[in-house]
DNA sequence: GTCATCTTATCGGTTTTTCCGATCAGCCCC
DNA sequence: GGGGCTGATCGGAAAAACCGATAAGATGAC
């Protein structure tokens, strides 16, 4: 008395389609006798009797015939767990959370993800839009699966993977008649301006890559003003108030009346996209989604 | 690789539900070494990896998720397949399908049949009306699991049990002023009679009871007519077409103006109610219903 | 880096279970 | 009443599940 075994329910669902213990052994290529004793088991396991053996074609009792039904129900179900483990091995089935930002990722992300989609119809895709800060905790918790978002910084950096997509460009965003209103702009020429900047809140990584940039300029920004969007820091610029450093891929949504965006000449004036993920939670939908990433040139 | 068992899911669900191989075992009381290896046939039975073992704390893949939400399925399916089949067997679900007739059973029946169905909430009581020649042939092919009915003929008396619930007397139905309208009637007095009769195929035991009785009492009588319902019978005795012999119970709720009912003074005047049934296909159900009627003292 | 301590995997050997083949008893039809 | 079915039962063989010991790997304290 081992406790019930889904052995049981097949044979016991052969003996019943095949209306008898001799012609279910037969097809199952397996002997009467086990059969006989299989059944006997399950019964005694049960406590109830299934089949009517005493005419000469096996029948089921009427516990038998319902417990017909839940043993197919249950049969069945053991495949269908069977294929769900598959497909989800394969990449073919799941879910896949992926976080992102605004300013991060460009009108190109949502085309990936409808691609995503086609390719890998049964896989539930979640997008949540957070800032990279939140998008690092949420992966250390396994919130999300995948994250397009700034550098990481430490300790996420300790037990994240990350990879980079794309290189930013930083921009000066100044006002026309500025006098350094040129293609390109030396930050250095840039030390007795006033900055307006971006929250570091909201955007560290940018915050700290402008003060990285000054500071290796040999100056420290003098920074009059902070706003939390981008087209609140471009207004600012227009109404006087001084400069800003913003990233290239952000400039051709905002308004440019008045303004002149010139780049940085400095090499690594530049923020990066990374895509990242916890390596400890790696699946094959996560795989397929990256090599999409990648083959796209990384260009979300 | 003898094919997935409840056994791996049952190991599956408690690894996955102890955080870990050892953990698990203790639980079950199995050693740690039995469940590893247990857990890795069903892995390769699958050719999924369900669990990452990487770390110091085991932890499900992606897939492994997917499948314990299966296996947690499977397992209180088979719970519930268990609970059915035992249910079953005590009688207190499943269905029953009950053959009855007009003029068969009275008002006491569909109180009965409350009763077993407030005792047996989960058992689906299915009523069928039929005549009795439909009942029996219903009974032999499964169509009905039980019938109130009347004597079996042959061949259903062959493979068919009965029982008799009552034995319903017959009377005399004659004009009010018929000469032998008095309180007992002997049938041989009736020699010289003309007869409404119900059609035999309507109902066979009261007609063949009838030329039964005739016959014993040394004549076969005179019919004059046939009809199909009790009231059209009455009806032709009011017009005088001729005299009528019809089972007390059915009396009651006919019309009697212009009428004696009159019981017959042969022992054997009377038909009797029985309840049939198949005895291959009883089922604890059946005896449950059995054994109220019985209770009830046959009174149907 | 090393040690202590946890983890799971692996290996013989034992126990348990399943399975087989033969045989027996019961039912049905001829 | 035999011949041909049925399923049940038996002893022995094959398969499996299981155990205990041990190895290999990861983690955290020092």
């Amino acid at each position: 008395m081992t406790g019930m075994e889904l052995r049981h329910l097949r044979y016991f669902v052969a003996v019943a389609d095949y209306g008898g213990f001799s012609r279910a052994a037969r097809r199952l290529y397996v002997s009467q006798s086990a059969l006989s004793e299989q059944i006997a088991d399950l019964e005694s396991e049960l406590g109830v009797q299934l089949f009517d053996r005493s005419r000469l074609r096996t029948v089921l009792t009427a516990p038998g015939e319902l417990f017909l039904k839940e043993a197919r129900k249950l049969l069945s179900g053991a495949d269908a767990a069977i294929k769900v483990a598959r497909l989800s091995a394969s990449g073919d089935l799941g879910e896949i959370r992926i976080g992102f930002f605004t300013g991060g990722v460009g009108p190109n992300f949502p085309r990936l993800i409808q691609r995503f989609r086609q390719s890998h119809p049964r896989v539930h895709i979640a997008l949540h839009e957070m800032i990279p800060a939140l998008q690092w905790k949420a992966l250390a918790d396994g919130t999300i699966d995948i994250a397009f978002t700034r550098r990481l910084e430490v300790p996420y950096s300790n037990f994240l993977t990350s990879e980079v997509l794309r290189k930013d460009p930083l921009y000066a965003v100044l006002p026309k008649n500025h006098p350094l209103a040129r293609d390109v702009v030396d930050i250095r020429a840039l030390s007795h301006e006033r900055f307006v900047m971006c929250a570091r809140e909201t955007s560290p990584s940018l915050f700290d890559k402008m003060i990285e940039l000054c500071s290796e300029a040999g100056f420290s920004p003098e920074i009059v003003n902070t706003a939390n969007v981008w087209s609140s820091i471009v207004l600012l610029v227009q109404a006087g108030e001084g400069i800003a450093i913003l990233p290239a891929n952000t400039l051709q949504e905002l308004p440019k009346t008045g303004l002149v965006f010139c780049p940085l000449k400095q090499k690594n004036a530049s923020i990066d996209l990374v895509m990242a993920w916890s390596p400890d939670r790696e699946s094959t939908v996560l795989r397929h989604l990256q090599q999409l990433i990648r083959e796209a040139g990384g260009k979300v």
